[in-house]
DNA sequence: AATTGATTTGCGACTCAATTGCATCTGCAA
DNA sequence: TTGCAGATGCAATTGAGTCGCAAATCAATT
């Protein structure tokens, strides 16, 4: 069954919950939405997309957006348009848990401009940093067809 | 000795000449400004060091900027602050010249915000793409400490 | 050297994602 | 139930980047 924001919102309140923090219908509401998306999405889409079941003010969304990201839920992607893009830190297109959290690996289709995250990130990394340099974070992006535009 | 816009200026010509395009004083004074930074430089950084030795409108900055992408001289990356910073392609923290394919490798600094393009970068990648997907295009991103803030 | 015509530049106005200030409201604990 | 720190709504603002158009500039040709 693909989830959808009513069938979330449980699950999205039990997570608001586990935090510690407060509880607020705009959390609930956004985080609901970004669990029934299973790609990346804008503030924009999160508006639109929170219009139907629960219209909320465009800045709360922003800040109840970087209140997950700053809870470790969720996490931003820059895109190529100057947009940020938001998604769950666990969600990935084959629905498999999150098991590393060293690396982020987003994949953005040319196509439909939907961007994934991906697992089986290796810890390898196929560069090498000049001397004195120290790495820190890592964040690997790929540009493509999704499966579905394919 | 360390490379300053007016030592780059009969460089930027050539190089603009190279192309077959208009050889222009914005073009040459843009590249310049390209050729003297190690690292890589927002449109405002741009406008900031030509107001010195050549002043000219920001519009024709971000016009430049961007012809020089075009014409695969300069190219762009998307910085975690929402603005696009420019580098030459070739340019490398350590001078060497471009060899291999997978894409762009750039190094953040956390400390003093500037970034880097680095080369030795192995065409395997550490990431699996789920089935279906095709990869067109790599771009990775590190962030750290530069070997100067080290 | 002057003419010409296509490109490029400068300037102003504009777009749009994101942020800020502040008054009001709300979740939660005492 | 009440008090209040923290969250929300609304309006105004910021700042990177873009667009339209008239004026300037490059370079090819006479």
């Amino acid at each position: 069954m693909k989830p959808t924001y009513l069938t979330r919102i449980p699950a999205a309140e039990a997570h608001i919950r586990a935090t510690g923090e407060r509880l607020t219908q705009p959390r609930v509401a956004v985080l609901a939405t970004l669990m029934a998306a299973d790609h990346a999405i804008s503030h924009l889409d999160a508006v639109d997309a929170l219009a139907k079941h629960h219209p909320m003010d465009r800045v709360t969304v922003y800040r109840v957006l970087e209140w997950l990201v700053s809870m470790g839920i969720a996490h931003r992607i820059a895109g190529d348009d100057r947009v940020w893009r938001f998604m769950l830190t666990a969600a990935k297109p084959n629905g498999k848990a999150n098991t590393q959290h060293l690396q982020h690996a987003h994949f953005t289709c040319n196509d439909c401009g939907q961007t994934f995250c991906l697992d089986e990130v290796s810890p390898k990394l196929p560069v090498k940093v000049p001397a004195g340099f120290k790495t820190i974070d890592v964040d690997l992006k790929l540009r493509g067809q999704c499966a579905h535009c394919a």
